[in-house]
DNA sequence: GCCAACGCGAGGTTAGCCCA
DNA sequence: TGGGCTAACCTCGCGTTGGC
């Protein structure tokens, strides 16, 4: 690039601008700016007056006269003259009416010779500046102004406007605020916590069947069957369509034109580019395995490649801050670094020959990389985080043993449907042996809190609505739901897809997608399908007691986009998720739970989200902090203060924020900071292998 | 040495066209 | 009719030039 510019340069003619061709430029934009009032603006016609001049030459020098307020002044008084001259003249006859929609090609040359007649015979008209009332309610808000929703993606209803101000400088911000300074804004709300009334079973089976309808949609080639696919959606008619509605308003799913992608079965649905694009992430093609492969490899000096990658460059950043990478010229002794070459400040001609700008990456001595130092963490038994990660992806649905922690049920290595729990009385059973072993005190808390949960059926009740039955602190409540859901069988179970809630154990099949085959199917399938895949799926298989004869084995299948229809668990798509969350918390460090919710809110629901950010902080790719919003300033209340709170606390008015990299115990020093770099890179390695 | 003006590359947004 | 594609438009940061 320097070679390319200092070419050009040195043979630049610099553009001149005089009076006349400003004063031309400015009659221009006036009309040009009133005929774009319906339609859009083009600055091609400008060229018609300047002929000399390219549209985009023109565009800059007018951003530069703009920067002069009195310029700005005269521009928008000109532009209200103009307006009635124009229309002045219609009605005379005096100008040709022109086709509204005709951008580029009218008669511009023509309208500014009148324009410029009309301002000579009336040099002292100039409009008063147009007063706007501040309203001071909507009425006189209405009356003046029109009140829009504006918002380039139709189906992102929840965008904010503070999200246009997030990464841009304070001067940029400040411009954007000036913009829209009478820009009626959504409240903004990134507290965790969205209650979502569940009333009613159908309300249930919405969320199930828009579970379902990602689950048929992301279902590898290979594992997929149209026709059960068709038999488990029709189980949920007659509500099919209307979730269909809900997930098509996301823009999750658009309607089929052709191809022959996967599609919701007789729907005539599939997944939109957008859910793809958004699902993939920002982050260029693998970066990740880019990146650990240029770790591994950069043991000693080299000097840097002008072709590196987005992973080697992410590498070397990432390197850079935590200290572990020194940057120095490669040719210390290069004609450019020791000696003056340039002949003349003026011309600052160089000779590109004693042009030597490479670079040379030195690993830091003191913390240098060593195979040794991989194999090291790699073999070391306290590495817990890189030992629990190959540890999770061998347990697969089976892994009981991994954790004993009030996760969801949903999220990979939790989910055992054979725990659920059938009847009323198999549940008292299991409650009574789980409370002979609790301390007097507390047994009454547990009942408590188990038959306000049962007496609320399938519903079921939220974390935070729990609360509000008084009896109990926060934290024996947080206790008695640990213990119910942790029993084995469980007695309560987290369930949900947008909003997650606890229920009864007996009720949980409500919350899982029944996949269970028809009869017919079923037989057909056997005959097909090799042995194994049957018996893979029979691991979830349910057993009913006695009240469905007709089909012995019922399935199913967690509401998550990584399963598929037979409840087998689909790494590829757990991936892609694990890797679109990850990615937003690495571009937005700090992120609050809200905004991604509301940034993924395309791809998947809350309760998917949360079983990734789990998954995520058990794996230490991510940590996260809880505050408890204050509440709202006004001039006579103390400052606001953000507390810190546990991730557990039910307060309603907690933000939990995320950034990449583990927690510290004790805060960050700078060996700690170091480590989380450290333990990152082995957190891609892993994560990257199967790719 | 400072500053205004500008070139350039990169990347984002938007209106309109195309096509299934 | 709606989603995808694309040209035109817009913005930004960085670097250079030339006048003062």
């Amino acid at each position: 690039r320097f070679e390319t510019q200092y070419e050009q340069y040195s043979q630049r003619q610099r553009p001149v601008w005089n009076k006349e061709e400003d004063e031309l430029l400015f009659y221009a934009y006036i009309i040009i700016k009133h005929r774009s009032a319906k339609y859009r603006f083009f600055w091609s016609p400008v060229t018609k007056v300047l002929p000399h001049k390219t549209r985009e030459m023109c565009r800059r020098r007018f951003n530069v006269l703009m920067k002069n307020s009195a310029f700005q002044a005269r521009v928008s008084n000109y532009l209200l003259f103009w307006k009635d001259i124009y229309n002045e003249a219609i009605k005379k006859g005096d100008l040709n009416e022109e086709e509204e929609k005709q951008m580029k090609d009218f008669d511009i040359i023509n309208q500014m010779e009148y324009f410029k007649k009309i301002v000579k015979e009336r040099p002292n008209v100039t409009r008063p500046k147009p007063i706007i009332p501040l309203p001071k309610d909507v009425k006189t808000l209405q009356e003046h102004f029109v009140v829009t929703y504006s918002s380039p993606n139709r189906h992102n209803r929840d965008l904010y406007f503070e999200d246009k101000l997030g990464g841009c400088s304070l001067r940029q911000k400040m411009k954007k605020l000036y913009a829209h300074s009478l820009t009626y804004r959504i409240p903004y709300n990134n507290i965790d916590y969205v209650l979502k009334e569940i009333n009613n079973e159908k309300q249930i089976k919405l969320e199930c069947i828009q579970a379902l309808i990602k689950m048929i949609l992301m279902t590898p080639e290979d594992q997929y069957d149209p026709t059960h696919a068709f038999a488990v959606l029709n189980r949920y008619e007659p509500y099919v369509k209307e979730a269909i509605d809900l997930v098509k308003e996301t823009g999750a799913i658009v309607k089929v034109k052709g191809g022959s992608d996967r599609r919701i079965p007789g729907r005539g649905f599939h997944v939109s580019d957008k859910f793809l694009s958004v699902i993939s992430g920002k982050l260029p093609d693998r970066m990740f395995s880019q990146a650990v492969n240029f770790y591994k490899k950069f043991k000693e000096i080299m000097i840097f490649d002008q072709f590196a990658n987005s992973g080697d460059m992410a590498c070397i950043l990432d390197l850079l801050s935590a200290g572990k990478v020194a940057l120095s010229f490669a040719n210390p002794d290069a004609p450019i670094l020791t000696k003056n070459i340039v002949p003349s400040h003026r011309s600052r001609k160089i000779d590109v020959a004693n042009l030597n700008f490479d670079v040379s990456l030195t690993p830091n001595i003191s913390s240098s990389i060593t195979n040794t130092e991989i194999d090291d963490s790699e073999s070391s038994k306290n590495n817990s985080i890189y030992e629990n990660n190959i540890s999770n992806d061998k347990g697969k649905c089976e892994n009981n043993t991994v954790q004993e922690k009030n996760t969801s049920a949903f999220k990979k290595g939790h989910f055992d449907s054979k725990q659920f729990l059938n009847t009323r009385k198999e549940a008292s059973k299991v409650l009574k042996l789980l409370l002979e072993s609790l301390d007097q005190e507390f047994k009454r808390d547990v009942k408590d809190v188990y038959y306000i949960i049962e007496n609320r059926d399938k519903v079921g009740i939220p974390l935070v609505s729990l609360k509000k039955y008084p009896k109990l602190s926060e934290e024996n409540l947080l206790r008695c739901i640990n213990i119910l859901e942790t029993n084995h069988p469980s007695l309560i179970i987290k369930v949900g897809y947008n909003a997650s809630r606890y229920v009864s154990s007996i009720y949980s099949k409500d919350w899982f997608v029944n996949t269970t085959q028809t009869t017919a199917n079923k037989f057909k399938k056997q005959r097909t399908e090799k042995v194994n895949i049957e018996e893979k799926s029979s691991s979830h298989n349910v057993e009913l007691s006695d009240e469905s004869k007709t089909e012995s084995v019922e399935t199913f299948a967690p509401p998550r986009m990584w399963y598929d229809i037979n409840g087998n668990f689909i790494e590829s798509v757990f991936r892609g998720c694990l890797e679109a969350v990850l990615g937003l918390i690495l571009q937005n460090p700090g992120i609050c739970e809200a905004d991604i919710y509301r940034k993924l809110s395309l791809v998947m629901s809350r309760c998917e989200i949360q079983d990734v950010l789990e998954e995520l902080l058990d794996r230490k790719g991510i940590r996260r902090k809880s505050f408890i919003q204050p509440p709202k300033v006004t001039l006579f209340s103390k400052p606001a203060e953000f507390k810190e709170c546990d991730f557990d606390s039910l307060d309603s008015n907690k933000i939990t924020y995320y950034w990449c990299g583990k927690v510290p115990e004790n805060g960050f020093d700078e060996s700690e900071r170091i480590n989380v770099n450290e333990i990152y890179y082995h957190y891609c390695e892993y994560y990257t292998k199967e790719a």
